[in-house]
RNA sequence: GCCGAGGUGGUGUAAUUGGCAGCCACGCAGGUCUUAGAAGCCUGUGCCGCGAGGCGUGCGGGUUCGAGUCCCGCCCUCGGCACCA
């Protein structure tokens, strides 16, 4: 810290505060550029969506990036930090919907609001770096991107859900619907098939998992088992069962296909294909076409309500599918719950070795064949009965885990790992099946029938088709003005003039895409144009990007585990293979903040801090009672950077007296200090008292300290082992911060009894004789066979004695 | 149900990874200054006991000279996913 001539006696925060946030923003301390000669590191944080005003939640994360930001510059690396706006997205549209007012003026509104607070708060961000998506120059790129999506067949259209007010007839969002009925008229919201683009994340899904390996060492282990489950893997086999007497088959996808000869019925989805296609002439069309109607209803109901377990219910199509190992006729059902989504929306339903397909035979009757004998005592026992073919009354359960086989043909008597893979073998040589990945995942969906996102780049002409905006015509605009009623279609298809276009092929008028883009696709890859954010040629500069990125430390909430930090890995290896990165992952380490919160007034529950709780606080309000500083040393402090933080305004106070000691110490020395700082070496041991020494050697100590903590991001016990900082990062001397004298603690079968003095190097014989003479321990020795004694040399000395 | 993370004072937490359990704070109690209060500052503060001492890291066992930390078996809390075949 550079020391001013003159400083007040008392601590006055925001005084000092404004003095040298004028200074570095004059000096323009933390604008960086790319310079060869010194490592990077990219210190990101999320960036935030511009509600209007900073909250806890943003406080906490801004703190811990920007005390690492420091940490690492003042260790000389050449630090990129960088902030900017998530700007685009719902809440400006509903302002303009509710008052009125243009989303575009909201947002810089809130924007610059925000922008003060943050400043206010005295983050080190490199502001000539802002980036705000909203800007014409920020979604130019998003539009490029989606265009090379599209060359590569990575962006593609297709019939998709939406909810949807038949009353308003508008899509509505999931929150807009919440409980099933909209927002504003509460009219019950349905469920509509508009064609919506989508990103094909699923074609990297198995990237996604396997190049985890590369991010393990830096990311939280929660965060990727949370990667791992949505992307959920799943390896099994496809078997094809024939149609009898037709020429259609039923795909289905088994883990199981150890157990096909237990097989009673095959089960699809309601939404399958081949109901339509193959019940055409049958009898019983009407009753399956009406479970199926009313399969899809409660589907929708459920989505909103998020009901508990739901009974399995289902009806025989009359169909019989032939099970192609063993020849056995099955009959074909519907049920409620298969889902289409999922593997191929048929199952074959094994009730002996299922749970589910257990409980939809004891509902429906369907016999139940046992195929899996357990192979160890430590299973667990089902009855069944060996003389009768049906076990539905003998088995009180499935048995679910592997075994040996038994009636089943010639397969009987293997054990399941080897049957699942002879029988998918033979499946696939056979020709009615093969092996199988399967995946949770599905498709990215983008479309957005909102005003205020990014335009999709896309022109339909009547003739051509579906037409990619050409490069050169970027950005697609937006237009200034729509009518924001709440009501009808996209904003955008009522703006005549962005509607009505030509085509680029033909040059016949031609309709522009309405919907825009999903905000995720903002977000995915905000952190490389801040590299180089004024690029007006590209999305950033090759040779900037290669310099500063991956992310050396992302720092954010764990609301982001899976969504937006699925998307930006999905992004990131697009890049590569478009060839614009050479990296796999776009971030190495990854820090996921916990929540902060505050008790609910009139309850004695923490919850998060939110409006609609009222037991939000202003920063503002606490900044300006107590200054940035104790405000974002507090939030260190108070708990790991991971835990949830509970707020309590006392703790800023403790945080207050602990800054006001520091600065009334530096008041009273400064003037001796800035004397020390003028000369020329380090003064030599021996200039120093006992005392001073012992106050150096704690000083190294707690640097020491410090270091490691802040390598682990373990801030808290950092603040709690902080003294004092100088201009440059101080290298801990190891020698400096050795202990001149040592307490050696002496133990009586482990109790810990004395205490004996001595130096770090004192041999372990003279420790061992000190410990015995030690009027203390004799005491507890006397009278006793000493048996043992163990010495651990600087650490303990323990006595056993009988 | 499956997966993951955790259980340490009145509270938030800490413990150089097997070596003095409770650092640093909050709170509380006492003292000092003051006409009084607030703010400072000083002292104390795991529990039981006047004391010597004993007991203490969710519970029960184990390994070890020594366990908050390692092993086995339970219990509880939080988070994620969940009819995923």
């Amino acid at each position: 810290m550079r020391l001013e001539r003159r400083m007040d006696e008392k601590y006055f925060p925001e005084k000092i505060e404004e003095k040298w946030q004028k200074h570095w923003e004059e000096a323009g301390a933390f604008a960086v550029e790319r310079d060869d000669q010194r490592t990077p590191f990219y210190c990101l944080e999320m960036l935030p969506y511009p509600s209007g005003f900073l909250h806890m939640g943003h406080v906490r994360n801004y703190s811990i990036g920007d005390a690492l930001s420091w940490y690492k510059r003042l260790q000389g690396f050449n630090v990129l930090h960088p902030i900017g706006w998530d700007s685009f997205g719902q809440p400006a549209e509903q302002a303009a919907i509710k008052r009125g007012i243009n989303p575009r003026d909201w947002t810089e509104e809130n924007i610059k609001h925000m922008r003060g607070q943050l400043k206010r708060m005295g983050v080190s961000y490199d502001w000539r770096r802002e980036i705000a998506a909203h800007t014409p120059e920020y979604y130019k790129w998003d539009q490029w991107f989606f265009l090379k999506m599209y060359e590569r067949r990575l962006a593609y259209r297709r019939m998709s859900q939406v909810n949807w007010c038949p009353k308003e007839e508008t899509v509505l969002s999931n929150e807009q619907s919440s409980g099933g009925v909209c927002w504003r008229c509460g009219s019950p919201v349905v469920k509509k098939d508009i064609e919506q683009w989508f990103f094909r994340i699923t074609d990297y899904a198995e990237q996604l998992l396997e190049e985890m390996k590369e991010i393990e060492a830096g990311w939280p282990e929660r965060v990727l088992t949370m990667q791992r489950n949505w992307i959920g893997r799943s390896t099994g086999a496809f078997v094809d069962f024939a149609i009898k007497d037709t020429d259609a088959q039923v795909r289905v996808f088994t883990t199981r296909i150890d157990t096909i000869y237990g097989a009673n019925a095959i089960v699809v989805a309601a939404e399958h294909p081949l109901l339509t296609e193959l019940l055409e002439d049958s009898q019983l069309k009407t009753d399956v076409m009406r479970f199926v109607e009313y399969v899809k209803a409660s589907a929708r109901n459920r989505m909103t309500f998020d009901e508990e377990e739901v009974e399995k219910e289902g009806i025989n199509t009359g169909l019989i599918a032939i099970n192609p190992f063993s020849g056995e006729a099955l009959p074909v059902w519907v049920g409620n719950y298969v889902l289409m989504e999922y593997g191929t929306g048929a199952v074959m339903s094994v009730p002996a070795h299922d749970e589910r397909d257990y409980e939809f035979a004891q509902k429906h009757s369907l016999p139940i064949r046992r195929v899996i004998e357990r192979i160890s005592h430590e299973q667990k026992a089902i009855d069944h009965d060996p003389g009768r073919a049906d076990q539905s009354t003998a088995m009180e359960t499935a048995f679910t885990d592997y075994g040996i086989l038994v009636n089943s043909g010639d397969w009987s008597g293997k054990l399941s790992e080897d049957a699942i893979a002879l029988m998918t073998r033979f499946a696939e040589e056979k020709g009615f099946g093969e092996e199988a990945i399967t995946y949770r995942l599905r498709d990215w969906g983008v479309s957005r029938q909102r005003f205020w996102g990014a335009p999709i780049p896309i022109i339909y002409c009547a003739a051509c088709g579906t037409v990619p905006v050409p490069e050169k015509d970027l950005p697609v605009r937006l237009p200034d003005h729509a009518d924001f009623t709440g009501t009808g279609e996209s904003p955008l298809a009522g703006v005549a003039e962005f509607v009505n276009t030509t085509c680029p092929k033909c040059g016949e008028a031609a309709r522009r895409e309405t919907d825009t883009m999903d905000t995720f696709v903002d977000s995915s890859w905000y952190f490389f144009r801040y590299c180089d954010p004024h690029n007006d040629a590209a999305p950033f500069d090759k040779e900037k990007i290669a310099y500063w990125t991956p992310v050396s430390q992302y720092i954010g909430g764990i609301d982001h585990a899976v969504m937006h930090l699925l998307y930006t890995r999905f992004w990131t290896k697009v890049m590569r293979d478009i060839g614009l990165i050479s990296f796999d992952e776009p971030v190495k380490r990854l820090m996921t903040q916990g929540m902060v919160t505050n008790l609910v007034e009139g309850t004695n529950e923490w919850k998060r801090m939110s409006k609609s709780l009222g037991n939000g606080v202003d920063p503002d309000d606490m900044i300006a009672a107590y200054g940035a500083d104790a405000v974002r040393l507090f939030v260190l402090f108070a708990a790991p950077p991971e835990n949830e933080l509970r707020w309590q305004e006392t703790g800023i106070e403790g945080a207050v007296r602990f800054l006001r000691r520091i600065y009334g110490m530096v008041w009273r020395w400064h003037e001796r200090l800035s004397d020390a700082s003028q000369r020329e070496s380090a003064p030599a041991a021996e200039e120093f008292s006992t005392e001073a020494r012992a106050l150096r050697r704690k000083t190294h100590q707690t640097i020491q300290r410090i270091t490691e903590d802040f390598e682990e991001l373990h801030l808290n016990t950092s603040v709690a082992a902080l003294m004092g900082s100088e201009a440059r990062w101080p290298k801990a001397d190891e020698e400096l911060a050795r202990k001149e004298e040592l307490e050696i603690p002496v133990q009586v079968n482990g109790k810990l009894r004395s205490r004996i003095h001595a130096t770090p190097d004192t041999p372990e014989d003279e420790l061992r004789a000190s410990a015995l003479a030690d009027d203390k321990i004799r005491s507890f020795t006397d009278g006793h066979e000493i048996v043992k004694v163990i010495v651990v040399p600087q650490r303990l000395v323990n006595i056993v004695v009988r």
